[in-house]
DNA sequence: CTTGACTCCGTACCACGGTACGGAGGCTAT
DNA sequence: ATAGCCTCCGTACCGTGGTACGGAGTCAAG
C-alpha cells in the first residue's frame, strides 16, 4: 500500500498520471511533501481522495464543488455539507426524471423505427 | 407563427440568439433562404428543429450526434436511427443507475451530517 | 557511468458547448 | 432622412475537464 508513485496512484484510481497532476493543481489532491524525494510519494489517503473525487464527479459535482467538499471535510462544516448534499440530491432527482423521460421517448422511437416497418420513423417528432 | 425573426425563434426555443446562430453553423438549423430579406425569416419547422435539438441534448446526444439524427431523418435511415436510439438507451440506463446510486450515498451523507449530531460527518467516506 | 524509467514543473493544446463583439447592411417609425 | 433596432457574418473569447509536451532532475540496474 505504501510507497506509491504517482503512476501507481493514477492506475489505482483509474485515471492517467496527467489527470492526477491536474487534480493536484486544482487543489483536490495533495502534492507530495516537497522533501523526501527518494522516500514515499503517495499513500492510502491520497488514493481515498482520488476515489472520492471520481465518485463525487459521478454524482454531478463540479471539480470546484469537490474542492469545497474536501475543505468542508477538514473543517467539519456539517450545515454546509448537508446543504450541498441536499442541493445535489434535488438536481439529481430532476436529472433522473428527465433522463427517464428521454429514455421513454427513445424507446418509442426505436420501436417506431423498426426494421421494415411501413409506418413513419419520425425522428424529429421523437420527443413530442 | 410566421415571420419569426431570429430573436423570436430563440425566445420560443428558450435559447439565446447567439446559440441559434451557433446551431446554424453546426448545421443543426437551416439558415434562412439567402434571398427574401424583408419577408419571412423563420417558420414553425425551424422551431420544431430547435426544440428537437434541445430535447435530444437532454437525452444525452452530443451536437454532432444530433446533426447525424437530423440527417437520418431526411434520409429515413431506420436501421441507423434504431441503433443510435438503442445505444443511447443503454447509456441512459447506466447513467440513471449511477445517478441513483450517487443519490443514495448523498442521502446517507445528508442524514449522517445532521445538524448537531455528535457522530461523524464523513464526507470523504460518503461513497464507500 | 551511462541508459532507461520515472519524477516534477510549466506551458500549451484539445473538445465541447456556448457567449460576446464589431462591422456592414436593412426595416420602420418619427 | 435619420435614429434606433434588428439582421447577418466572421472572429474571438470563455469555462470545464482534461491531455500532451518538453526540459530538468533523480534513482536503480546493467
Amino acid at each position: 500500500m505504501k510507497m506509491m508513485r504517482i503512476s501507481d496512484l493514477a492506475r489505482a484510481g483509474g485515471v492517467g498520471v496527467e489527470t492526477v497532476r491536474f487534480y493536484q493543481r486544482k487543489g483536490l489532491l495533495a502534492v507530495p511533501r516537497g522533501s523526501a524525494p527518494g522516500g514515499r510519494h503517495y499513500g492510502a489517503e491520497d488514493l481515498r481522495r482520488l476515489r472520492f473525487v471520481r465518485q463525487a464527479q459521478a454524482a454531478g459535482f463540479s471539480l470546484a464543488e469537490i474542492a469545497e467538499l474536501i475543505a468542508l471535510d477538514r473543517t467539519d462544516d456539517r450545515p454546509r455539507a448537508r446543504a450541498m448534499a441536499r442541493e445535489r440530491i434535488a438536481a439529481l432527482d430532476a436529472q433522473i426524471t428527465a433522463l427517464a423521460a428521454a429514455r421513454r421517448s427513445l424507446a418509442r422511437l426505436a420501436s417506431d423505427c423498426a426494421r421494415g416497418d411501413a409506418g413513419p420513423c419520425p425522428i424529429l417528432a421523437a420527443f413530442d
